[in-house]
RNA sequence: GCGGCGGUAGUCUAGCCUGGAUUAGGACGCUGGCCUGCCACGCCAGAGGUCCCGGGUUCAAAUCCCGGCCGCCGCACCA
């Protein structure tokens, strides 16, 4: 794997195959977008396939999938944090064009704490200590700030501006009460999508790596921080999980292997939800062809956290040229996001609990005269009514007892006018607002490392070695010889029969077998069928197996029903011929 | 964004330093023909190029110079 010609092989595969390539290319390209081509959507949607299968469908009753938009109003990010924790402040150089962090030039060259300073303030302050370019001593503009949040126009008004989504999971959060009263209020619960997102990047690398548009698949799972529900991961606990805790990490030691259990245990993974969702997804990087040796879940430190995060893993993978990549993140969300979305839309987002049994809570009220109250201070009434009503009931008490009176900004209501009753609550459950653990996905990243690790040579030849079930294409069809219109019209049968079975079917005739063969291996179909001069007499006809190369014989009425198991139960080919 | 290196048919590349006879050469791939009874077979023919884009120098630019775009490496940046 320290082959790192590895990369410009799959890159040059990739443009010739059909994967994936630089998009707007006939216009000189742009950086940080790649479209991706037929060979390359079918292994990516199978991708999401498996991944819908790992984190939703084995997990029905416990997670369920959503779609929502792309853009999304102002208002959503600036509560998510994301208009105002998505933004650098930023300064250029008018002479050598270096650019810097200016609050971090502030505080670095004038000793000021800079931390939550505006672009103006900074601006002041640069211009009137004179500050200049550190490396060339030019002179620097003005101070602009950075947003790496697409930023458009919705509708036709000036001013009603929108974000193109930075992840998914605003989406989910905004429309979490919604979701959660539909399914009938259940806790945990998790709330998937897959979807492209948008990050104006400064300065995007690493092709299919660092993209400004890509797709990724995340899921919110909302839980109860009070009774940490994950009980579902009991039973997982003895599985080997490789681990880099960051107390480890300043100790310049590489990842750990230890188990789950003891992971929790030593505190490494700080809630158990979490501990839970890295193992299925180490589950679904290996049903990708990762092995498990070539990845690890590190944790990040305070700073490098995303500002909504407890605590982060970034699930590592090992990449020929650029080492360990990330290909997921794991966060504890806390209830930072639907705290805050609560606030900024005054809805309230909290979930109920019932108590098993009601709860009788005596409690003391402020019973106020309205009549009076009303003939006494007339449009002034309702205000003053309002005050009192979030006055402390206690509040109330001791300066009735001290004053003889309760004073609403600066006007005295008499004590006769208020009486303080003790009644008896009932109180039936409690109110709080769920955490919440991300799994989050790229999708395109995990593309590139499927052909990373499929990618093989063999005698000379490439061959993609796909798991089955990730393979562009389930089989070829091929009829032995070119030009024989038997051998082509029993071939075309096979064909039509495979599609119509709903298999991913190729036809291929051109050319020598050899080379279609060859052909075949290195899109990384994992079957090839093939139609020779015994299928006409006994409908029989030959698979082969791309990795191994051999080759079976098999009825041709079988093929479908072999075709499957071959595919979904990774059969040895061998165990499949007639004989 | 800075610095270094690079950008030539679908893909990989020769040519660039030392500007002109190069009609920009080759390999693979592609198309057609012949051939072909199982692993990139052979022979023949053919199509395919804004030499990344723009400007400059020059009688003349793929080649030299400047700017831009894109890529790789290093630095910076990467909620």
């Amino acid at each position: 794997m320290a082959d790192s010609n590895l990369y410009d092989k799959i890159i040059e595969l990739a443009k010739r195959r059909g994967f994936f390539w630089p998009s707007y290319e006939i216009y000189g390209g742009l950086s940080g977008f790649y479209d991706i081509g037929p060979f390359g959507l079918n292994l990516k949607r199978k991708i999401i396939e498996a991944w819908r299968q790992m984190f939703i469908k084995n997990h029905q009753g416990l997670v369920v999938e959503v779609e929502t938009p792309l853009v999304g109003p102002s208002i959503v990010y600036e509560a998510s944090g994301h208009v105002e924790n998505f933004t650098d402040p930023i300064i250029r150089c008018k002479e050598c064009g270096r650019i810097y962090r200016a609050d971090h030039l502030v505080e670095e060259k004038l000793g000021i704490n800079a931390e939550g300073l505006s672009i103006l303030e900074l601006e002041s302050i640069i211009k009137s200590k004179g500050l200049r370019c550190p490396v060339c001593n030019g002179e620097l503009e003005d101070v602009k700030s950075f947003n790496l949040l697409f930023k458009t126009q919705i509708g036709p008004y000036e001013g009603n501006d929108g974000f193109i989504r930075p992840e998914l999971a605003q989406g989910i959060f905004v429309a979490f009460k919604r979701i959660f009263e539909s399914l009938r209020g259940k806790l945990p619960l998790g709330i998937a999508q897959v979807g492209k997102v948008g990050r104006n990047e400064i300065s995007p690398r690493q092709g299919m790596i660092r993209l400004r548009d890509f797709t990724i698949m995340e899921m919110e799972f909302f839980f109860d921080s009070e009774k940490c529900s994950c009980n579902f991961a009991d039973k997982h606990y003895g599985e080997k999980i490789n681990i880099l805790p960051y107390e480890l990490k300043s100790k310049d030691m590489g990842f750990v292997t230890t188990t789950l259990g003891e992971a929790i245990k030593k505190g490494y993974i700080i809630n158990k939800c979490m501990a839970y969702w890295m193992f299925i997804g180490k589950l679904f990087l290996q049903g990708i062809g990762v092995p498990e040796d070539n990845m690890y879940f590190e944790e990040k430190g305070e700073k490098e956290r995303a500002h909504y995060s407890k605590q982060t893993f970034d699930h590592m993978v090992k990449t020929s040229r650029w080492g360990w990549v990330e290909v997921a993140g794991y966060s504890y969300r806390s209830d930072y996001d639907l705290s805050k979305h609560e606030t900024y839309s005054r809805a309230s987002l909290k979930v109920f609990e019932p108590f098993e049994k009601p709860q009788v809570v005596k409690k003391k009220r402020v019973i106020v005269d309205k009549a009076y109250i009303g003939k006494v201070f007339r449009s002034k009434a309702k205000y003053i009514l309002e005050r009192i009503e979030n006055l402390d009931v206690e509040y109330v008490i001791s300066e009735l007892k001290n004053k003889n009176a309760l004073l609403v900004d600066g006007m005295k209501i008499p004590k006769e006018a208020i009486k303080i009753v003790e009644k008896e609550e009932k109180v039936s459950g409690r109110k709080f607002i769920p955490h919440v653990v991300e799994p989050s996905f790229g999708v395109d990243r995990l593309l590139y490392i499927a052909l990373e690790y499929a990618y093989k040579e063999k005698n000379g030849r490439v061959v993609l070695s796909f798991p089955r079930a990730f393979s562009p294409l389930d089989a070829v069809v091929l009829p032995l010889i070119e030009d024989d219109e038997k051998l082509a019209e029993k071939a075309k049968h096979l064909y039509s029969y495979l599609i119509s079975e709903g298999f991913d079917i190729m036809y291929d005739d051109t050319g020598s077998i050899g080379k279609r063969y060859a052909r075949a291996d290195e899109i990384g179909i994992p079957a090839a069928f093939t139609i020779d001069y015994q299928t006409l007499e006994d409908d029989t006809v030959t698979i082969r197996d791309r990795d191994t190369w051999e080759q079976v014989r098999v009825k041709m009425s079988d093929v479908p029903k072999i075709l499957k198991k071959f595919i979904y139960n990774s059969t040895d080919i061998k165990q499949l011929g007639i004989e």
